[in-house]
DNA sequence: CTGAAAGCGCTAACAA
DNA sequence: TTGTTAGCGCTTTCAG
């Protein structure tokens, strides 16, 4: 079953197994010549060290677990491609955990975990923060698109996307806007609503907020029916999918977008420039935000628990599209 | 940093550490009354196994290895999706590796990852199968979207769902096909063109092959402009990706879609159904698809090595949207 | 610079 | 049914 241990290449290479065990993880203690030769006869031999054996003792495990609350929604993968990126760059594992939405089987899964990996990095994680405090306890810990007092993170500025937002839809005439929030429990939701709120506020224009929603193509339907209810002109939609399914319903009922309401995404996923009208969106450089939140989990590893975990925040970019336009007429 | 162990709970528990182990190993080799009294002293003390330590041992991790040859291709995600849910409905871990279309890379990661790992399933691989002939005889193996005499795997039926297309292009009043091939060490890309292909020649219809592209939107522009000078009014391209970039170029280039030429995709990721036109494309149970593989590697990791490993079909269907219609007119 | 030996946490004989 | 004990493969003191 399994391959040469230790014992093999230090009896064919003549030496102690302490020594091939140094040739490997701490080369310079070990002299040129036996270092050489332990290798090739490691090589010949087709030797593999053992992760497990070595996490047991080091209990290091060269593995990072991420967890994404909902790996359908297109706007993960690039967190999870910039998260993957950077862990292999370290020639550490990435292990990804679905939570389908579900706080109870983001919980089981990683407390399931947790003597196994070296950490987490948890996505738009759903968990109550009591829950995110106690992880924190047993492992180091990096949230993204989510913060939480004296715990390290990385989030996109969406205070001032939101602001963007908002300015952009003041510039077009619009004096009303409505936000279609998401889940309850999603800190992304509450941080939205409540940038889009104050900015609305500073520029002088209403704002509402409808829902929760849950944020899939789906659930656009009842959306835009809630929202052409509210009368507004602008609607602000929890993510990108929630936007294309209000898009498609308001197509079918005939409300036309941008002419008569304009509607603006969150996640600028590939999506939302196919789509027609294309779709305005709040982007950002999301695979940064993977690639961050390994590099910070990383070096928390090695450290000793810092007292002040960085708190990254990154830039948004709005993104105009077809979807957003000057107000033309009242509605009724 | 760890937890408490084995010894901690027997410990507390009055009992011998084999004891404890079996509480949880093997329940029924233990009195109920004793295993109770144990799982209330673990849970009291938060004891958790430490899935390292039993690896070793036992030489099972619980954990089977998903390698996708690119990780930002939308088409990928049902897969990962449903791998992931039927590795976690045993309890197993999912640890994915991206390949970055680079058979190198593909290696390599597979091989640091072979002593740690029970199995792993392979999405779309690059590798040469004399690789894959190697990985197999190290762990239990199984391919998607790919075959390999003598190996476990999971495909959907592109033979027939090849002819459906071209049966769908020949009703249209095609005369002529183009096929946009995928990139050179894809097996799907071989298999599709040789089913197209045949089916052409069973219709009557020619076919011919342009390419290899990278089967991504960035690439549609080169493989339009190709697919324009074949002459061909019917362009089968090697994916959804694909097909959209050629799509959005031809639209560039004035030439109208389905009125002068029709575009057929492959995979029906999300996006095909939101483009303009909308995308024909050939889909299929994508989730059942890494479903049914970790199911194939979770049987197979418990069998002796079976001498005529499964290989399973599973069925496609021919989604009709905006990009294929009737040929209009002849082109120069 | 290298070797001997003691574990890391758990499981699996073998006894009792 | 339960306890004792010997490792799984590796790292890491401690000697030499």
């Amino acid at each position: 079953m399994s391959g040469p241990t230790i014992y093999d290449v230090a009896r064919e290479a003549g030496v102690a197994t302490s020594t091939v065990s140094r040739a490997f993880s701490s080369p310079n203690r070990v002299s040129a010549s036996t270092r050489e030769h332990v290798l090739a006869v490691a090589s010949r031999l087709g030797y593999r060290p053992n992760p497990h054996a070595r996490a047991l003792l080091s209990g290091r495990h060269h593995t990072v677990a991420m967890v994404v609350s909902d790996i359908t929604n297109p706007h993960y993968f690039e967190l999870i491609r910039g998260a993957e990126m950077r862990a292999r760059a370290s020639e550490y594992t990435l292990v990804l955990v679905n939570a389908e939405e579900s706080p109870r089987l983001e919980w089981d899964q990683i407390q399931r975990l947790a003597p196994a990996v070296d950490g987490f990095v948890l996505a738009a994680s759903r968990l109550p923060d009591e829950n995110l405090r106690q992880i924190a306890d047993q492992r180091p810990l990096v949230l993204m698109n989510r913060e939480l007092r004296g715990h390290a993170s990385v989030v996109l500025d969406h205070v001032r996307g939101c602001h963007q937002i908002v300015e952009h839809l003041a510039s077009l005439g619009h004096t009303d806007l409505v936000y279609l929030g998401g889940p309850r429990n999603s800190w992304m939701a509450a941080t939205r609503w409540g940038a889009l709120r104050s900015a609305a506020l500073a520029l002088g224009i209403g704002a509402r907020r409808i829902g929760p929603f849950t944020p899939k193509v789906t659930q656009g339907g009842a959306a835009a029916d809630a929202a052409i209810n509210s009368g507004a002109t602008a609607v602000v939609a929890h993510n990108d999918l929630l936007a294309i399914g209000v898009v498609q319903r308001l197509a079918q009922r005939g409300v036309r977008v941008p002419d008569d309401v304009s509607v603006v995404g969150f996640d600028n996923i590939f999506a939302a420039d196919l789509c027609t009208p294309s779709l305005t969106t709040l982007g950002g450089p999301h695979a940064d935000v993977g690639r961050a939140a390994v590099e910070i989990l990383l070096q928390a590893a090695g450290t000793t628990r810092g007292l002040d975990p960085p708190q990254v925040v990154l830039p948004t970019e709005l993104v105009l599209r077809g979807s957003s336009g000057a107000r033309r007429a009242a509605r009724g």
